[in-house]
Order: structure tokens, then sequence, then C-alpha cells
DNA sequence: CGAGTGATTGACGCAGATCAAGCGAAGTGG
DNA sequence: CCACTTCGCTTGATCTGCGTCAATCACTCG
């Protein structure tokens, strides 16, 4: 019942890297099995060591941390492909919690397994240091947007780089529709604003004819108008890149 | 005349993980040697692909990021031990520049053997990933600082975390004096404030007996009202750590 | 000694936070 | 099936933390 990875729907996408058939099936001896989760799901919690690590198959989902304060940053969208658990299989604990805003499909690996899998694949051990760097240069971005930018720069940031990757994964309805599945207080912890001030930024990029988000989309009506408040670097396409 | 890595002063620190006689030969075998550079050299540039990895052996410097506004965000400080270049030995190409701010002798590695050294030694390859998932720990946690923590907290944090950072490296004078090789401009730059206002914050650490950077030296006169206004997280002790 | 760099301090203005109220849609339980 | 609550979005009014501008001071260096 699983699907088996040599079907996986994912890899036929562009931007997922091609295995050959022999890493193919070492990859689905390390699979554990599929999770099927309601949205809302907690799929990790902050501090725990969590024994599974996770690839999200489909649905969506986000990565956030809560501070004593109560205050939340949510530091990722997650999206089909995400691997998920990094920090807990490496570190021993996640040092962030990773919920699920929409059903999701997951693909389930033995965190025991996880050092065994490192070493005798060194080529897919590259790969998770790739996908960690490419993490780390995305928070290294964002902090840069958070605390560099003003609220109608972070937005068009954001809806940028969201832009770039639901559309590496064929999910733009239309070439310029983005699934939200999100709140605006998501949106509002995820760029550091209050929900009222995202609000009204939200607002603003409608009047200029930017952007709209409505009814759990944001539709892009001027790319080259985001673009130019976002900076250059929100625009690049996505690096092609491994998938676990 | 460079110094072996059997000797080298830093292994011989609690916060570095030991290695046995045969793993040290490799890292030797991997050191294409060492660097001597001067205070404000430009270690690497941002969207270059460095032919050379490093790891720093004593001074500091900073890594940031340069915005097409030309605002800058400094995403972290760079202490003795700190592994430069991964995001060029793996994704090809440097996300953000390095730079000295003292005086520093860095450890040297071609990026041509990078792919065989981890393909070779799968502890090593295991330990940067280790450091890898750690500087995308560290970023969540900055971005959950700029984003959600007010100008004194966010002082408050980055002084806490300067501290256990240059504690485990037996850097402090005293056990509260922090060596700080920076402009107010640089601290400014990392936590999203003014240069103004990171002066007028520092002023008000000072007036409430929390801290006082003065000489090139944060002197902690109040931990406990630090760490309180930074949050319990910047407070813990960094974790045993490996040395490439 | 003049020029440059970095720290400091005061005055002023604004982007964005906070407070408050209202709205529609979607439960939900009696 | 209809009160009643809850949740998320929207909008206006007000307040404030922090940015910007500007001037001065202390040091260092050629």
């Amino acid at each position: 019942m699983p699907i088996c990875c040599r079907h996986c729907p994912l890899r036929s996408l562009d931007v997922f890297e091609d295995l050959d058939g022999e890493e193919i099936r070492a990859l689905e001896r390390f699979k554990a099995g599929e999770l099927k989760i309601g949205k809302g799901t907690q799929i990790m919690l902050e501090g725990a060591s969590s024994p599974q690590l996770f690839t999200a198959l489909s649905g969506q989902g986000l990565r956030h941390k809560t501070l004593q304060n109560g205050r939340r940053q949510v530091l990722n969208f997650v999206f089909p492909g995400d691997f998920l658990g990094l920090q807990a299989g490496i570190m021993g604990e996640m040092k962030h919690a990773v919920e699920a805003t929409t059903d999701m499909v997951l693909c389930v690996f033995d965190r025991k397994d996880f050092f065994g899998f490192f070493r005798n694949h060194p080529s897919r051990a590259y790969d998770i240091t790739w996908i960690a760097a490419t993490e780390e240069h995305f928070l290294g971005e964002a902090l840069a947007s958070v605390g560099q930018l003003s609220a109608t720069e972070r937005m068009a940031w954001a809806i940028m780089r969201l832009h770039a990757r639901a559309g590496a994964l064929g999910m733009l309805i239309g070439g310029s529709r983005i699934p939200m599945p999100y709140r605006q207080q998501d949106m509002a912890d995820a760029l550091g604003l209050s929900l009222v001030h995202t609000n009204k930024t939200l607002a603003r990029l409608r009047d200029r004819q930017l952007a709209s988000w409505t009814d759990g989309h944001i539709q892009i009506t001027d790319y080259d108008g985001l673009a130019r408040l976002a900076g250059p670097e929100a625009g690049e396409p996505l690096q092609r890149r491994p998938l676990i």
C-alpha cells in the first residue's frame, strides 16, 4: 500500500534530482512506512526527540518555535518534498515544532536506522547535508528580510519565495495562484509583524494591484512589481535538489 | 610549520569532541595548509565559489550578507573552531560573506578534496552535517529574536550567546568579560536595529547594571538579570561539538 | 594638525504595535 | 433548526519603540 519510492510522484518533478535503480532501492529499504495525518496535527514537538523522521509527500504545514513570552516565530512553510526532523536525527532533539495545516501524507523513516543509512550511503549523506545547508541559507535570507526590510518588502519577499516553491512543485493554479492554507496570523508570525499590520499590508498590496490573498490562495497580479519590492534574490528559481 | 591537527590547541578544549589517532591523521591529510590574515580582510565573498574551506583557529570575524538596498544583515559572529565555507563546498557558492575583524589564523582545506573526504570518512561527514544543522538551529533562534523580541531583549540575547560561546572557548576574562572586537554598527546589523538605537539600548543596559560594552569587551554585571530578559534558551551551555 | 572612524546624545517623525469594535462563515449543542 | 459561540478577517483610532537627522566628542593615523 505505501507508494514505492520508484513510483514516487514527487521524484518525477524536474526540481528533484534523479536517482538510479540501486539508489532507489536503498531508499525503499530505509523507508519505514507512510503516515496520513489530519490538518492541525502536531507532527513534531519542540524539544522532543522524535523517534521518526519524515518527508512530506503531500499537503502543507509549518515549522515554528514558541518563545517564553508566548510569542511565536514561524521559521518556514512546509511543502511536499521537505525533509522533517533532521535536527532530531542529528542533534537528538527538535529545536522547533512542525505542524500540519492541511491533511498531509508523510513518508516515515526510523531514526534508529538513520546513522547506518548515513554511513552506508555517502551520496545520500551528502544530499542530507545539502538539505541542511540549504535550509541554513533560507533562514539566513529570512533573517535578513525580517531584520532589514519594511513590512511591504517582507511581504513581497515571502510571496515571491512561496511562488517559487509552489511553482517548482507544480502547485500553481494558472501560473500565478499560490495555495495558502495558512492564517494571516501565521504569515504575521513568519515576518515578525502584528496580525493587524499584516492585514493592512496585504490590503496595500491588493490596492497597488501587486497580489491579493483571498480564499486560501494568493493571486499574484504584478510579478515584476513584487520582485522589485522583494529584491533580486527572492525571484531566483529554485535549485534542483535531492529528495530523500 | 603548520600546526599538526594532533596538537591543535582547540581540540584539547572540552567543547570539542575527541578523535582517535587514525581520524586525526585523516584530517591532517585533508588539511591543505594554514593562513594568517590581517584584520579587515574579506575571507569569503558573497556569490563566490571559494576554492577553499576554512576552520578558524584563532581570532574573530563575522558572517554577513548585503541586500540590494545597501543594508546589511550580520548572520553570526565567527569564533575559533567555526567551519567556514560549507555552502561553497556543498552548494557551489557562498550565500554570505565572511570577514575577519581581528587578525586570524585559518586552517585551509581544498574544496576539490571535499567530496572525497566526505565520502571516505562517514563520521566526519556526519560531523559536517551536525555543524550545518547546528548553524541552522542558531539562525532559527536569531530569526525568532529579531522577529519577536524588543531591542533590549535582543541585545540581552546576543550578549548571552556571546558569553556562552566565549566561555566554551576559554576566552572569557575573569569569567564574565567577553572579547568584542566589533563595532556597534556590526551589532546593530546583527539585531536589525539602527546604530543609534543600539547605542541607546547599550546605555540602558549599562544604567540598569546588566552589562557594559567598553574598550572592545562586554562586561556582564548581572548575568541573571540578562538571562531573564533574553529568555531561558539563551543561557543554555553549548553542546559538545565536532571540530573539523 | 587635519582627516577619518567610531561612540554618544538630543530632537523629531513615522512605521508598525496595540486597543477596540464589527463582520461573516462555520461549527455545535439543545 | 435555530440560538450561541468561535474563529479568522477587516478597519479605525491611538500610542510608542525605534529610525532618521544632526551635532559633538574622543582617538588614531598619516
